[in-house]
DNA sequence: AAGATTAACGCAAACGCATACGTAAATATT
DNA sequence: AATATTTACGTATGCGTTTGCGTTAATCTT
């Protein structure tokens, strides 16, 4: 329970020497070095961060947040796999994590941000996809040090880490078109949701560099289950051979649609996620689907993040994580029976 | 971008004024105090919490440490819904939310824990199923302000914040038994864990108090999808008309082997989960199960948190959260036409 | 061997805020 | 009207570190 102070009297050296020895800064000789370290965790030593932070202005804090639309989003805990892993490096590199749940009046105001305002953090790591931008650039004209996890922002100069939605896409895309099939929607979320953009524009650059027409594309205000369920019940009119969801909480929400509609799958039609959740293959039919290692785009941004303390000066960087393909039973080859109907309806 | 003495140079007072102002401390005009808070937010005050910190002995920081064995539990998020709701309420009462994922280190010399060590919290909300006493009492005795969510141990002199696990599972067991059935396996976790064993103990209740014998209960070392399946093997050696599971998961996991042995559900076998995770009711045979209400969980140890930062030398204090009976499709009247069949068998 | 360089350490000033105490003016008491 | 009380503010000290600079002693250079 002592302090620096304490330790220096009690070895007879000045406490500059003991934060010297603490803190492996040079000008001290090494058996004093190991003297002292040896006493402090004799004596349990105790310091203060408080004064430490005062001293150095830093922290060693740095803030993760999350951003939820009130609404249908606001619970989905997406996030907490990115956090584990921006904690686990964090924690790594001696740095603290700290959570918020940001609410309307931090996105309208970062200057008043509690955080923000009382210099509680080295930077912060933002993560939800509605993160608006001109907040985001007062963060960054603030001079904080900012990186985006899982969102990207084009008209902004932080740094942005985020996994290959595009290419994880086409890979799907890619997949369903092998398998034969050509008559497919897609079952997609808001608009303005980037991850929503890229993946939807990777399944339509499959089908183009195929040389096929893009596939039909529903949008909704939300990724649940529930929009899922919804979203498929539109799509069945198209009389789709297969159905590429965005995520795999639509694609488990439109497959529990199509099962009660009286469709087999894969055998009736085709259906794949994007995510891989654990739920994914444990679902009834086990989803074909795009794994995204969460935790690992958290440990990046983490990284990208202690990088852009060490130079605040280096050009904005974009990380991109790759996805993986995960063929599972959802998919399948295209139903022959239904080919002909679909050619004699048209 | 000012500090406290350039406001208080702006203004023609002394900072002590200014730090009576922002504080809302007694002996201060308060048309001076108006105008210094206005001119705070004018020049936008950025004030040093280090500096507070150090001044006050108070860092308005509040660790959320979870602790997960290494092995099968290492990514269960389920804490991430109580994290939720710590940081919620502790927000709404101005403190700023820390999170620690522990590991081997921490756990057997809590002194030598970064954020003890450096007083970087006001105290510690703790979290995880597999907390060692000894490990709470000497962070008790360190003088760190304590409190345990979704767990609780009789032997620690600290405050717990649980749900009402006896009283739900005695609550599921009973309806199970309205229903008719006589002959159920109980699946369960590991046999140290806290909440495991208050449901066990609810379900044993609901037997005894119905005069029947207890059930038999199979444990695991684990509390997964997968353990549930595997349980569920061996479940059905006894012939069961009901299986009542500690958690959703392992429901699920049952529900899926059963599904996949030819079982309908619940027209064969009735099964029953806990927690009322999303998936419950999206599950093929939709869930009868326990709702808790985990991020009130949360809030209701944050609150308690506040309770004893306010009064360190009250009693220890546990609080029980209800949790409620959510019935659903997985559970139903005993099976008329197996039961001879169990009796002919005997 | 005398001067120059380096190494090892102490001194003391910050860092920015809170607060106990002091003081002067305003108000109340008799 | 004189004294006692309260109110409103300033002064100055302390919180526990870090760090620039200064000092002394040890080592090196020629």
């Amino acid at each position: 329970m002592s302090t620096v102070k304490q330790l220096a009297a009690s070895l007879g050296v000045s406490n500059a020497t003991i934060s010297r020895a603490l803190n492996g800064k040079p000008g001290l000789a090494e058996d004093l070095r190991s003297k002292i370290l040896e006493e402090a965790s004799r004596l349990n030593l105790r310091r203060s961060s408080a004064a430490r932070s005062l001293s150095t202005a830093q922290t060693e804090h740095v803030c993760f947040a999350v951003y939820h639309l009130p609404g249908p989003l606001a619970s989905d805990p997406f996030y907490s796999e990115i956090l584990m892993g921006v904690e686990q490096e964090l924690r790594q590199a001696g740095l603290h994590t700290m959570l918020e749940v940001l609410g309307e009046d931090e996105i309208k105001d970062p200057a008043r941000w509690r955080i923000v305002r009382d210099q509680r953090v080295d930077g912060i790591i933002l993560n939800g996809p509605f993160m608006p931008t001109s907040f985001i650039v007062k963060l960054h004209t603030l001079g904080i040090p900012v990186v985006l996890v899982d969102n990207f922002s084009s008209h902004t100069p932080v740094d942005a880490v985020v996994c290959d939605d595009r290419g994880g896409a086409r890979a799907v895309a890619e997949h369903v078109l092998k398998l034969g099939h050509r008559r497919a929607v897609v079952i997609a979320g808001p608009q303005d949701w980037y991850s929503n953009q890229e993946r939807c524009a990777g399944f339509v650059d499959a089908f183009l560099d195929g040389g096929l027409e893009p596939p039909q594309i529903l949008h909704s205000d939300a990724t649940t289950f529930e929009t899922g369920q919804a979203l498929m019940a539109l799509a069945l009119k198209s009389k789709p051979t297969a159905v590429l969801a965005v995520n795999d909480a639509m694609a488990m929400g439109a497959s529990a649609y199509a099962r009660e509609a009286g469709l087999n799958i894969p055998q009736d039609l085709s259906i794949t996620g994007f995510d891989d959740v654990p739920m994914a293959e444990r679902w009834v039919t086990p989803l074909t689907t795009v794994r995204v290692q969460k935790r690992y785009l958290g440990r990046a941004a983490a990284r990208q993040f202690l990088a852009r303390l060490n130079d605040p000066l280096a050009p904005q960087q974009r990380i991109n994580i790759a996805t993986t393909l995960i063929e599972r039973s959802s998919s399948g080859a295209v139903p022959d029976l239904k080919i002909p109907n679909l050619k004699a309806k048209k």
